[in-house]
DNA sequence: ACTCGCTTGCTTGTTGACAACAAGTAACTT
DNA sequence: AAGTTACTTGTTGTCAACAAGCAAGCGAGT
């Protein structure tokens, strides 16, 4: 067992089970997400998925259960990515100065991974068909989203930099809702939106309709 | 032939192909709004349309081609009952009482056909999908829903009512966005949106931002 | 008014693609 | 060497799409 080929990330044969299942997970999530950008979900075969990533047809399912499972593992990790970037990016700040960071973070995360953001609201956007086994996962994702708003405004309210005279729970739904189809529109036509301008628009209105 | 079977809509029996092509369209129209609800347009499938519509397996198909051409068939005929009860709405309005009429229309609408707005917001979802047929009915009715916002806003800037300073084409952008994703939260979380409160604040907040 | 040939509405038969699962083989582990 | 895990191949049932046929309207010529 030699060191060097163990060091290897996606080494062409890793020795331990574990290194090998890690490695076809992450392969087959990465074909999954290329593949919902070129053909959308409906068009996404398990046996493509398992192929492109250098495997045989079968393995998707039998590691993943069901093709739901799947792009709820591919929604999942890409959740995550943008959860640990936007807590960065607030990093314990308050009021009109966290909303704002938080939009300028999503700025920043759409320039740097848009297909990201694509597969990521393609895969929220199942989620408002009925029983679709998507819709938990966003809805959690949107739930804790405006509740983080809503906190924001409450502090900042504590603080003064917030009139006293709005409902935060309403503020974080309108925030949340803003984003969201901001985000739609954008995928329906990329050119229509110009992300800066939008952005700087959302942070100027939320500075006049928030500020005492 | 008796004029009283030719004038009873969706006669037992109708007597003309064209009274029977009509009704077996509605019907499996019809049939499709409640399927989408209760399903999904995944789990939808073409002979669950037929049947429920009092046909064959087969007609759905044989009608609109596919299984897409049948849903754009949907979500147009609910587009139209949106727009037309949209243009009595605003009736020639501009400005901030254009954007809040549009808005208190979008309100009633729900109120009254809230399936409708579940079903056409769920095939909305899905033009988000690269590939999606669906995809030109969406782009094209929501540019067509930010140029008359826009031009709204133009001519109320026109009138003095509306601050000279914003960029008519980004309000629209905005406006549209808020909607869209308002609807797509009551979507994930029904209960979350008081769409009464919701639309009063967005009102409150157009008259805060527009307003010289 | 009658009927014969044409058109249109609708159904049933069939094919190929697909997800899901079962059963097997090969790679690792202790 | 025995057991566990990674992966592949075989199979089944469901589905969309299409093709071929039957039956219900329709209209021109008598």
């Amino acid at each position: 067992m030699s060191v060097i080929s163990r060091d290897i990330a996606h080494d062409a044969a890793p020795r331990t089970q574990a290194e090998r299942s890690a490695q076809s997970d992450a392969a087959m999530i990465e074909a999954a997400k290329a593949l919902i950008l070129e053909r959308g979900t409906e068009k996404t075969t398990l046996q493509l998925i398992g192929e492109r990533a250098g495997y045989s047809r079968g393995l998707a399912s039998y590691r993943f259960g069901t093709k739901a499972g799947l792009f709820q593992a591919v929604g999942k990790s890409i959740l995550r990515h943008w959860m640990s970037h936007l807590d960065k990016a607030v990093d314990g700040q308050v009021g009109i100065d966290a909303m704002c960071a938080a939009a300028e973070a999503y700025r920043r995360f759409i320039e740097k991974w848009p297909d990201e953001i694509r597969v990521l609201h393609i895969l929220l956007c199942e989620a408002a068909s009925p029983r679709s086994e998507f819709r938990q996962i966003a809805d959690e994702s949107y739930q804790r989203q405006r509740e983080d708003v809503a906190d924001w405004v409450r502090r900042g309210m504590d603080q003064g930099t917030v009139r006293s005279d709005v409902d935060p729970r309403s503020e974080g739904a309108r925030y949340v809702a803003y984003i969201s189809g901001m985000t739609y529109l954008w995928l329906i036509s990329p050119d229509a939106i110009d992300w800066q301008r939008v952005n700087d628009d959302f942070r100027g209105q939320i500075r006049r309709t928030l500020a005492p």
